[in-house]
DNA sequence: CCAAAAGTGTTTCACTTACACCCATGA
DNA sequence: TCATGGGTGTAAGTGAAACACTTTTGG
Protein backbone atom coordinates (compact mmCIF):
# COMPACT_ATOMS: atom_id res chain seq x y z
CA UNK A 1 0.00 0.00 0.00
CA UNK A 2 2.84 2.36 0.21
CA UNK A 3 3.73 1.35 -3.62
CA UNK A 4 1.25 1.29 -6.70
CA UNK A 5 0.06 -1.05 -9.13
CA UNK A 6 -1.72 1.56 -11.23
CA UNK A 7 -0.76 4.70 -12.70
CA UNK A 8 -2.66 8.24 -11.08
CA UNK A 9 -4.49 10.39 -12.80
CA UNK A 10 -3.47 14.25 -11.85
CA UNK A 11 -5.31 16.61 -9.72
CA UNK A 12 -6.21 20.26 -10.76
CA UNK A 13 -8.33 22.98 -9.43
CA UNK A 14 -10.28 25.21 -11.46
CA UNK A 15 -12.12 28.46 -9.88
CA UNK A 16 -15.12 30.20 -11.33
CA UNK A 17 -14.85 33.83 -9.62
CA UNK A 18 -17.91 35.75 -9.79
CA UNK A 19 -18.29 39.84 -9.18
CA UNK A 20 -20.70 41.81 -9.76
CA UNK A 21 -21.15 45.18 -11.77
CA UNK A 22 -23.71 47.64 -13.09
CA UNK A 23 -23.13 45.50 -16.51
CA UNK A 24 -24.71 42.47 -14.11
CA UNK A 25 -22.59 39.30 -13.19
CA UNK A 26 -19.21 38.56 -14.75
CA UNK A 27 -16.59 36.26 -14.46
CA UNK A 28 -12.99 35.97 -14.69
CA UNK A 29 -10.74 34.63 -17.07
CA UNK A 30 -7.10 34.39 -18.26
CA UNK A 31 -5.97 33.55 -21.61
CA UNK A 32 -3.46 30.65 -21.90
CA UNK A 33 -0.55 31.48 -23.38
CA UNK A 34 0.96 27.58 -24.02
CA UNK A 35 -1.12 24.22 -25.86
CA UNK A 36 -3.22 23.03 -25.68
CA UNK A 37 -5.98 25.61 -26.29
CA UNK A 38 -3.22 28.34 -26.52
CA UNK A 39 -4.89 31.61 -27.26
CA UNK A 40 -8.10 30.89 -26.14
CA UNK A 41 -9.49 31.82 -22.62
CA UNK A 42 -9.67 29.79 -19.70
CA UNK A 43 -10.64 29.37 -15.61
CA UNK A 44 -8.08 30.27 -13.65
CA UNK A 45 -6.46 26.77 -11.96
CA UNK A 46 -3.34 24.58 -12.18
CA UNK A 47 -2.19 21.27 -10.38
CA UNK A 48 -2.63 20.69 -6.68
CA UNK A 49 0.75 20.14 -4.86
CA UNK A 50 1.14 17.23 -2.52
CA UNK A 51 1.26 19.69 0.43
CA UNK A 52 -1.59 21.39 0.53
CA UNK A 53 -5.58 21.27 0.25
CA UNK A 54 -7.27 21.85 -2.29
CA UNK A 55 -8.65 25.10 -0.78
CA UNK A 56 -4.95 26.41 -0.42
CA UNK A 57 -4.24 25.19 -4.34
CA UNK A 58 -7.97 27.60 -5.36
CA UNK A 59 -6.13 30.30 -3.51
CA UNK A 60 -2.67 29.75 -4.53
CA UNK A 61 -3.35 29.67 -8.41
CA UNK A 62 -5.80 32.88 -8.55
CA UNK A 63 -3.24 34.86 -6.78
CA UNK A 64 -0.85 33.55 -9.11
CA UNK A 65 -2.89 34.20 -12.28
CA UNK A 66 -4.86 36.57 -11.52
CA UNK A 67 -3.56 38.55 -8.37
CA UNK A 68 -7.24 37.92 -6.72
CA UNK A 69 -6.93 37.58 -3.15
CA UNK A 70 -9.63 38.10 -1.50
CA UNK A 71 -12.14 35.68 -2.23
CA UNK A 72 -15.13 33.67 -0.89
CA UNK A 73 -14.83 30.09 -2.27
CA UNK A 74 -17.13 26.99 -2.39
CA UNK A 75 -16.18 23.87 -3.71
CA UNK A 76 -18.91 22.75 -6.16
CA UNK A 77 -17.86 20.02 -8.42
CA UNK A 78 -15.65 17.24 -9.97
CA UNK A 79 -14.50 17.51 -13.79
CA UNK A 80 -13.32 13.58 -14.42
CA UNK A 81 -13.85 12.62 -17.99
CA UNK A 82 -11.31 10.40 -18.87
CA UNK A 83 -10.30 12.70 -22.32
CA UNK A 84 -11.16 16.57 -20.71
CA UNK A 85 -7.58 16.64 -21.24
CA UNK A 86 -5.78 15.91 -24.55
CA UNK A 87 -2.38 15.42 -22.37
CA UNK A 88 -2.95 13.18 -20.20
CA UNK A 89 -5.72 12.36 -17.40
CA UNK A 90 -6.64 15.09 -15.58
CA UNK A 91 -9.42 15.78 -12.62
CA UNK A 92 -10.39 18.36 -12.12
CA UNK A 93 -12.19 19.60 -8.71
CA UNK A 94 -14.08 23.22 -9.36
CA UNK A 95 -15.17 26.22 -6.94
CA UNK A 96 -16.47 29.02 -7.47
CA UNK A 97 -15.15 32.54 -5.55
CA UNK A 98 -16.99 35.46 -5.26
CA UNK A 99 -15.18 38.92 -4.91
CA UNK A 100 -16.26 42.62 -4.89
CA UNK A 101 -15.64 43.64 -8.59
CA UNK A 102 -13.96 46.92 -7.08
CA UNK A 103 -11.90 45.47 -5.82
CA UNK A 104 -10.01 43.66 -8.75
CA UNK A 105 -11.03 45.09 -11.62
CA UNK A 106 -7.81 46.71 -12.29
CA UNK A 107 -5.67 44.25 -10.74
CA UNK A 108 -6.66 41.46 -13.01
CA UNK A 109 -5.87 43.13 -15.84
CA UNK A 110 -2.38 44.50 -14.57
CA UNK A 111 -1.39 40.79 -13.79
CA UNK A 112 1.29 39.18 -15.91
CA UNK A 113 -1.19 36.96 -17.01
CA UNK A 114 -3.43 37.91 -19.58
CA UNK A 115 -6.95 38.36 -17.40
CA UNK A 116 -10.22 39.81 -18.03
CA UNK A 117 -13.95 40.32 -16.61
CA UNK A 118 -16.46 39.01 -19.28
CA UNK A 119 -20.06 39.04 -18.96
CA UNK A 120 -21.37 35.51 -17.97
CA UNK A 121 -24.12 35.51 -20.25
CA UNK A 122 -21.16 36.22 -23.24
CA UNK A 123 -18.15 34.37 -22.74
CA UNK A 124 -15.71 33.61 -25.20
CA UNK A 125 -15.24 30.31 -26.33
CA UNK A 126 -13.15 28.45 -23.53
CA UNK A 127 -10.51 26.14 -23.56
CA UNK A 128 -11.19 22.22 -22.40
CA UNK A 129 -14.34 21.40 -20.68
CA UNK A 130 -14.10 25.21 -18.94
CA UNK A 131 -17.57 26.24 -20.50
CA UNK A 132 -19.65 23.25 -18.72
CA UNK A 133 -17.74 24.35 -15.51
CA UNK A 134 -19.03 27.65 -15.73
CA UNK A 135 -22.31 26.98 -16.93
CA UNK A 136 -22.08 24.28 -13.56
CA UNK A 137 -21.03 27.59 -11.25
CA UNK A 138 -23.86 29.35 -12.39
CA UNK A 139 -26.58 26.75 -11.37
CA UNK A 140 -24.85 26.11 -8.06
CA UNK A 141 -24.83 29.88 -7.05
CA UNK A 142 -28.07 30.11 -8.03
CA UNK A 143 -29.13 27.06 -5.72
CA UNK A 144 -26.76 28.17 -2.84
CA UNK A 145 -28.19 31.96 -3.12
CA UNK A 146 -31.40 30.32 -1.68
CA UNK A 147 -30.10 28.92 1.45
CA UNK A 148 -27.03 30.68 2.36
CA UNK A 149 -26.54 34.71 2.03
CA UNK A 150 -23.64 34.29 0.27
CA UNK A 151 -24.60 37.16 -1.91
CA UNK A 152 -22.93 39.91 0.26
CA UNK A 153 -19.58 38.40 -0.53
CA UNK A 154 -20.58 40.52 -3.70
CA UNK A 155 -21.30 43.90 -2.52
CA UNK A 156 -19.25 46.25 -0.56
CA UNK A 157 -19.46 47.08 3.00
CA UNK A 158 -22.16 49.65 2.59
CA UNK A 159 -24.97 48.92 0.43
CA UNK A 160 -28.32 50.17 -1.35
CA UNK A 161 -31.15 47.94 -1.01
CA UNK A 162 -31.25 48.07 -4.86
CA UNK A 163 -27.70 47.21 -4.86
CA UNK A 164 -28.74 44.03 -3.40
CA UNK A 165 -31.72 43.32 -5.15
CA UNK A 166 -29.92 44.11 -8.35
CA UNK A 167 -26.86 41.46 -7.17
CA UNK A 168 -30.04 38.74 -6.55
CA UNK A 169 -31.40 39.56 -10.07
CA UNK A 170 -28.29 39.04 -11.92
CA UNK A 171 -27.61 35.85 -10.31
CA UNK A 172 -30.72 34.09 -10.36
CA UNK A 173 -31.52 35.94 -13.78
CA UNK A 174 -35.04 37.17 -13.52
CA UNK A 175 -36.82 40.49 -12.31
CA UNK A 176 -37.81 40.62 -8.35
CA UNK A 177 -40.33 42.78 -7.08
CA UNK A 178 -39.04 45.93 -5.20
CA UNK A 179 -41.50 45.81 -2.73
CA UNK A 180 -41.76 41.92 -1.74
CA UNK A 181 -37.63 42.00 -2.09
CA UNK A 182 -37.40 44.77 0.90
CA UNK A 183 -39.76 43.19 3.06
CA UNK A 184 -38.34 39.65 2.90
CA UNK A 185 -34.70 41.01 3.06
CA UNK A 186 -35.48 43.40 6.42
CA UNK A 187 -37.49 40.70 7.54
CA UNK A 188 -34.17 38.40 7.70
CA UNK A 189 -33.26 40.65 10.05
CA UNK A 190 -29.36 40.17 8.48
CA UNK A 191 -28.84 43.85 7.89
CA UNK A 192 -28.06 46.86 9.82
CA UNK A 193 -29.69 49.75 8.81
CA UNK A 194 -26.86 52.78 8.72
CA UNK A 195 -27.33 56.33 9.59
CA UNK A 196 -25.46 57.50 6.13
CA UNK A 197 -27.17 57.60 3.38
CA UNK A 198 -26.08 58.10 -0.77
CA UNK A 199 -24.50 61.20 -1.55
CA UNK A 200 -24.61 63.51 -4.76
CA UNK A 201 -27.35 61.80 -6.97
CA UNK A 202 -29.76 63.59 -8.60
CA UNK A 203 -32.45 61.81 -6.81
CA UNK A 204 -33.56 61.08 -3.03
CA UNK A 205 -30.57 59.71 -1.41
CA UNK A 206 -30.79 56.09 -0.64
CA UNK A 207 -30.12 54.50 2.83
CA UNK A 208 -27.25 52.62 3.05
CA UNK A 209 -27.01 48.73 5.38
CA UNK A 210 -24.33 47.01 6.61
CA UNK A 211 -24.42 43.27 6.45
CA UNK A 212 -24.16 41.92 9.99
CA UNK A 213 -22.79 38.76 10.63
CA UNK A 214 -23.19 38.50 13.90
CA UNK A 215 -26.75 38.07 13.45
CA UNK A 216 -26.11 35.75 11.20
CA UNK A 217 -23.86 33.35 12.57
CA UNK A 218 -26.89 33.64 15.24
CA UNK A 219 -28.73 32.58 13.17
CA UNK A 220 -27.29 30.02 11.17
CA UNK A 221 -27.39 27.10 13.47
CA UNK A 222 -30.66 25.88 12.49
CA UNK A 223 -30.59 26.99 8.67
CA UNK A 224 -33.07 28.92 7.30
CA UNK A 225 -34.37 29.82 4.17
CA UNK A 226 -33.46 32.71 1.85
CA UNK A 227 -35.45 32.60 -1.27
CA UNK A 228 -36.62 35.09 -2.93
CA UNK B 1 3.12 20.68 -18.74
CA UNK B 2 3.65 17.16 -20.17
CA UNK B 3 6.19 16.55 -17.41
CA UNK B 4 5.72 17.75 -13.25
CA UNK B 5 7.48 19.90 -11.22
CA UNK B 6 5.76 18.18 -7.84
CA UNK B 7 4.69 15.19 -6.77
CA UNK B 8 1.20 14.17 -6.91
CA UNK B 9 -1.37 13.44 -4.16
CA UNK B 10 -3.13 9.86 -4.65
CA UNK B 11 -6.59 10.13 -5.62
CA UNK B 12 -9.13 8.03 -3.83
CA UNK B 13 -13.00 7.54 -3.54
CA UNK B 14 -14.94 6.78 -0.64
CA UNK B 15 -18.57 5.50 -0.45
CA UNK B 16 -21.23 6.39 2.26
CA UNK B 17 -24.10 3.48 0.94
CA UNK B 18 -26.98 3.93 3.28
CA UNK B 19 -30.45 1.70 3.13
CA UNK B 20 -33.26 1.14 5.37
CA UNK B 21 -34.66 -1.01 6.87
CA UNK B 22 -37.65 -1.59 9.94
CA UNK B 23 -34.56 -0.48 12.22
CA UNK B 24 -33.98 2.60 10.08
CA UNK B 25 -31.19 4.16 8.34
CA UNK B 26 -28.25 1.65 8.31
CA UNK B 27 -24.61 2.29 6.33
CA UNK B 28 -22.66 -0.60 4.82
CA UNK B 29 -18.96 -0.36 6.29
CA UNK B 30 -15.82 -3.33 5.72
CA UNK B 31 -13.62 -4.11 8.07
CA UNK B 32 -9.93 -3.88 7.47
CA UNK B 33 -7.70 -6.61 6.79
CA UNK B 34 -4.28 -3.90 6.74
CA UNK B 35 -2.55 -1.65 8.24
CA UNK B 36 -3.38 1.31 9.06
CA UNK B 37 -6.55 0.83 10.85
CA UNK B 38 -6.27 -2.86 10.90
CA UNK B 39 -9.28 -4.16 12.13
CA UNK B 40 -11.50 -1.16 12.29
CA UNK B 41 -14.26 -0.49 10.45
CA UNK B 42 -14.27 1.43 7.39
CA UNK B 43 -16.08 3.04 4.52
CA UNK B 44 -15.72 0.93 1.27
CA UNK B 45 -13.60 3.13 -1.09
CA UNK B 46 -10.45 2.95 -2.56
CA UNK B 47 -7.89 4.23 -5.11
CA UNK B 48 -9.06 6.08 -8.66
CA UNK B 49 -7.58 4.71 -11.73
CA UNK B 50 -5.95 6.34 -14.76
CA UNK B 51 -8.38 4.89 -16.75
CA UNK B 52 -12.39 5.43 -14.98
CA UNK B 53 -14.01 8.33 -14.03
CA UNK B 54 -14.99 8.71 -10.40
CA UNK B 55 -18.12 7.07 -10.44
CA UNK B 56 -16.48 4.02 -12.49
CA UNK B 57 -14.22 4.01 -9.16
CA UNK B 58 -16.71 4.10 -6.75
CA UNK B 59 -19.15 1.32 -8.18
CA UNK B 60 -15.93 -1.02 -8.80
CA UNK B 61 -14.63 -0.77 -5.37
CA UNK B 62 -18.36 -1.34 -4.00
CA UNK B 63 -18.22 -4.06 -6.36
CA UNK B 64 -14.90 -5.49 -5.36
CA UNK B 65 -15.73 -4.61 -1.43
CA UNK B 66 -19.26 -5.21 -1.18
CA UNK B 67 -20.74 -7.19 -3.99
CA UNK B 68 -23.55 -3.91 -3.81
CA UNK B 69 -24.00 -3.53 -7.38
CA UNK B 70 -27.01 -1.64 -8.41
CA UNK B 71 -26.52 1.66 -6.58
CA UNK B 72 -27.75 5.38 -6.38
CA UNK B 73 -24.81 7.31 -6.31
CA UNK B 74 -24.07 11.05 -5.53
CA UNK B 75 -21.31 12.67 -5.38
CA UNK B 76 -21.36 14.74 -2.03
CA UNK B 77 -17.71 16.34 -1.18
CA UNK B 78 -13.88 16.23 -0.69
CA UNK B 79 -11.47 15.71 2.12
CA UNK B 80 -8.18 16.64 1.75
CA UNK B 81 -6.66 17.47 4.90
CA UNK B 82 -2.84 17.02 5.02
CA UNK B 83 -2.63 14.44 7.60
CA UNK B 84 -5.34 12.30 7.16
CA UNK B 85 -3.79 9.19 5.84
CA UNK B 86 -0.67 8.76 7.66
CA UNK B 87 0.78 6.76 4.76
CA UNK B 88 0.94 9.57 2.18
CA UNK B 89 -0.68 12.93 0.93
CA UNK B 90 -4.30 11.17 -0.26
CA UNK B 91 -7.69 13.41 -1.55
CA UNK B 92 -10.58 11.46 -1.11
CA UNK B 93 -13.69 11.96 -3.48
CA UNK B 94 -17.32 11.23 -1.19
CA UNK B 95 -20.34 9.79 -2.71
CA UNK B 96 -23.49 8.52 -0.87
CA UNK B 97 -25.22 5.53 -2.24
CA UNK B 98 -28.83 4.45 -2.14
CA UNK B 99 -29.73 0.76 -2.37
CA UNK B 100 -32.64 -1.05 -1.59
CA UNK B 101 -31.72 -3.14 1.31
CA UNK B 102 -33.65 -6.19 0.72
CA UNK B 103 -31.08 -6.58 -2.20
CA UNK B 104 -28.09 -6.39 -0.55
CA UNK B 105 -28.80 -7.70 2.86
CA UNK B 106 -27.02 -10.80 2.44
CA UNK B 107 -24.86 -10.44 0.04
CA UNK B 108 -22.56 -8.21 1.92
CA UNK B 109 -22.57 -10.27 4.63
CA UNK B 110 -21.10 -13.10 2.48
CA UNK B 111 -18.44 -11.43 0.45
CA UNK B 112 -14.93 -12.41 1.14
CA UNK B 113 -14.11 -8.85 2.67
CA UNK B 114 -15.94 -8.74 5.64
CA UNK B 115 -18.81 -6.37 5.65
CA UNK B 116 -21.46 -5.35 7.72
CA UNK B 117 -24.75 -3.00 8.17
CA UNK B 118 -24.72 -0.64 11.21
CA UNK B 119 -27.37 1.31 12.63
CA UNK B 120 -26.43 5.02 11.00
CA UNK B 121 -26.76 6.17 14.81
CA UNK B 122 -24.73 3.19 15.99
CA UNK B 123 -22.01 3.31 14.06
CA UNK B 124 -18.44 2.29 15.31
CA UNK B 125 -15.31 3.77 15.65
CA UNK B 126 -13.72 4.12 12.33
CA UNK B 127 -10.97 4.54 10.50
CA UNK B 128 -9.17 7.66 8.94
CA UNK B 129 -11.29 10.56 8.91
CA UNK B 130 -14.63 8.26 7.89
CA UNK B 131 -16.56 9.15 10.42
CA UNK B 132 -16.59 12.80 9.48
CA UNK B 133 -17.36 11.87 6.00
CA UNK B 134 -19.92 9.41 7.40
CA UNK B 135 -21.47 12.17 9.24
CA UNK B 136 -21.63 14.55 6.18
CA UNK B 137 -23.12 12.06 4.22
CA UNK B 138 -26.31 12.11 6.23
CA UNK B 139 -26.77 15.71 6.36
CA UNK B 140 -25.31 15.89 2.49
CA UNK B 141 -28.71 12.66 2.47
CA UNK B 142 -31.33 15.11 4.50
CA UNK B 143 -31.10 18.00 2.47
CA UNK B 144 -30.51 16.29 -0.61
CA UNK B 145 -34.09 14.38 -0.29
CA UNK B 146 -35.98 18.02 0.13
CA UNK B 147 -35.10 18.76 -3.41
CA UNK B 148 -35.28 15.33 -5.15
CA UNK B 149 -37.37 12.45 -4.69
CA UNK B 150 -34.33 10.15 -3.99
CA UNK B 151 -35.59 8.29 -0.95
CA UNK B 152 -37.49 6.12 -3.88
CA UNK B 153 -34.00 4.63 -4.41
CA UNK B 154 -34.23 2.86 -1.47
CA UNK B 155 -37.46 0.88 -1.31
CA UNK B 156 -38.74 -1.93 -3.47
CA UNK B 157 -40.32 -1.06 -6.49
CA UNK B 158 -43.80 -2.08 -4.78
CA UNK B 159 -44.24 -0.24 -1.54
CA UNK B 160 -46.79 1.12 0.98
CA UNK B 161 -47.17 4.70 1.80
CA UNK B 162 -46.32 4.33 5.34
CA UNK B 163 -42.84 2.51 4.71
CA UNK B 164 -42.07 5.78 2.78
CA UNK B 165 -43.02 7.49 5.37
CA UNK B 166 -40.76 5.52 7.91
CA UNK B 167 -38.19 5.99 5.52
CA UNK B 168 -38.23 10.16 5.31
CA UNK B 169 -38.92 10.11 9.40
CA UNK B 170 -35.16 7.88 9.27
CA UNK B 171 -33.53 10.04 7.20
CA UNK B 172 -34.82 13.61 8.27
CA UNK B 173 -34.66 11.78 12.20
CA UNK B 174 -38.16 13.22 12.93
CA UNK B 175 -41.36 12.13 13.14
CA UNK B 176 -43.56 13.26 10.34
CA UNK B 177 -47.83 13.38 10.31
CA UNK B 178 -49.75 11.17 8.90
CA UNK B 179 -52.23 12.67 7.57
CA UNK B 180 -50.15 15.64 6.17
CA UNK B 181 -47.37 13.15 4.85
CA UNK B 182 -50.20 11.12 2.63
CA UNK B 183 -51.26 14.16 1.37
CA UNK B 184 -48.28 15.97 0.32
CA UNK B 185 -46.63 12.85 -1.63
CA UNK B 186 -49.93 12.10 -3.32
CA UNK B 187 -50.57 15.80 -4.45
CA UNK B 188 -46.42 15.65 -6.05
CA UNK B 189 -48.48 13.00 -8.25
CA UNK B 190 -45.30 10.73 -8.72
CA UNK B 191 -46.82 8.14 -7.37
CA UNK B 192 -48.76 5.42 -9.32
CA UNK B 193 -51.51 3.79 -7.03
CA UNK B 194 -51.15 0.19 -7.55
CA UNK B 195 -54.72 -2.41 -7.79
CA UNK B 196 -52.64 -4.61 -5.56
CA UNK B 197 -52.84 -4.57 -1.86
CA UNK B 198 -50.67 -6.18 0.92
CA UNK B 199 -51.40 -9.90 2.03
CA UNK B 200 -51.66 -12.09 4.76
CA UNK B 201 -51.15 -9.57 7.36
CA UNK B 202 -53.24 -9.18 10.51
CA UNK B 203 -54.73 -5.60 9.89
CA UNK B 204 -56.43 -3.87 7.07
CA UNK B 205 -54.05 -4.83 3.68
CA UNK B 206 -51.84 -1.09 2.94
CA UNK B 207 -52.51 -0.54 -1.14
CA UNK B 208 -49.67 -0.77 -2.88
CA UNK B 209 -48.07 2.37 -5.13
CA UNK B 210 -45.19 2.35 -7.62
CA UNK B 211 -42.78 5.79 -8.04
CA UNK B 212 -43.56 7.10 -11.74
CA UNK B 213 -40.26 7.50 -13.16
CA UNK B 214 -42.17 9.21 -16.75
CA UNK B 215 -43.90 11.83 -14.63
CA UNK B 216 -41.02 12.38 -12.51
CA UNK B 217 -39.02 13.32 -15.84
CA UNK B 218 -41.61 15.72 -16.48
CA UNK B 219 -41.53 17.70 -14.29
CA UNK B 220 -37.71 17.56 -13.22
CA UNK B 221 -37.29 20.21 -15.70
CA UNK B 222 -37.66 23.54 -13.55
CA UNK B 223 -37.30 21.38 -10.26
CA UNK B 224 -39.45 21.08 -7.48
CA UNK B 225 -40.07 20.96 -3.79
CA UNK B 226 -39.99 17.88 -2.04
CA UNK B 227 -39.46 19.20 1.77
CA UNK B 228 -41.79 16.92 4.34
C1' DC C 1 -40.63 71.74 -12.67
C1' DC C 2 -38.70 67.73 -14.50
C1' DA C 3 -36.22 63.38 -14.39
C1' DA C 4 -34.75 59.54 -11.76
C1' DA C 5 -34.58 56.47 -8.33
C1' DA C 6 -36.20 55.66 -3.27
C1' DG C 7 -39.54 54.25 -0.45
C1' DT C 8 -43.94 52.30 1.28
C1' DG C 9 -49.08 48.47 2.51
C1' DT C 10 -52.72 45.72 1.46
C1' DT C 11 -55.15 41.94 -0.50
C1' DT C 12 -55.36 37.39 -2.35
C1' DC C 13 -54.21 32.80 -2.61
C1' DA C 14 -51.72 28.65 -1.71
C1' DC C 15 -49.55 25.91 1.39
C1' DT C 16 -48.43 24.20 6.03
C1' DT C 17 -49.79 22.61 10.33
C1' DA C 18 -52.36 20.56 13.92
C1' DC C 19 -55.46 17.31 15.13
C1' DA C 20 -58.98 12.25 16.17
C1' DC C 21 -61.65 8.78 14.68
C1' DC C 22 -63.41 4.75 11.91
C1' DC C 23 -61.98 0.69 8.90
C1' DA C 24 -60.39 -3.86 7.53
C1' DT C 25 -58.07 -8.02 8.61
C1' DG C 26 -56.28 -12.26 10.92
C1' DA C 27 -55.66 -14.40 15.16
C1' DT D 1 -63.86 -9.47 19.81
C1' DC D 2 -59.51 -7.75 20.10
C1' DA D 3 -55.16 -5.97 18.49
C1' DT D 4 -52.86 -3.89 14.78
C1' DG D 5 -51.88 -0.83 11.50
C1' DG D 6 -54.55 1.54 7.30
C1' DG D 7 -56.94 5.20 5.89
C1' DT D 8 -59.39 9.83 5.86
C1' DG D 9 -60.88 15.86 6.22
C1' DT D 10 -61.10 20.41 8.11
C1' DA D 11 -59.94 24.73 10.19
C1' DA D 12 -56.51 28.19 11.36
C1' DG D 13 -52.39 30.36 10.48
C1' DT D 14 -48.39 31.63 7.77
C1' DG D 15 -45.94 33.08 3.92
C1' DA D 16 -45.72 34.32 -1.19
C1' DA D 17 -47.16 37.13 -4.92
C1' DA D 18 -49.29 40.79 -7.23
C1' DC D 19 -49.77 45.47 -7.56
C1' DA D 20 -49.24 51.85 -7.97
C1' DC D 21 -48.36 55.89 -6.09
C1' DT D 22 -45.79 59.46 -3.29
C1' DT D 23 -41.18 61.30 -1.82
C1' DT D 24 -36.75 63.31 -2.31
C1' DT D 25 -33.03 65.34 -4.71
C1' DG D 26 -30.14 67.73 -8.25
C1' DG D 27 -30.12 69.80 -12.55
Amino acid sequence: MTTYEYPRAALTVDCVVFGVDEAGLQILLIQRGIAPFRGFWALPGGFVRIDETVEEATRRELREETAVERVHLEQFGIFDAIDRDPRERVISIASYGLVKLLDHRIKAATDAAKAAWFGADDLPRLAFDHAAIASAARKQLQSKVRSEPIGFELLPPKFKLTQLQRLYEAILDRPLDKRNFRKKVLALDLLEELEEVEEDVAHRAARLYRFDERKYRALTKGGFDFSL
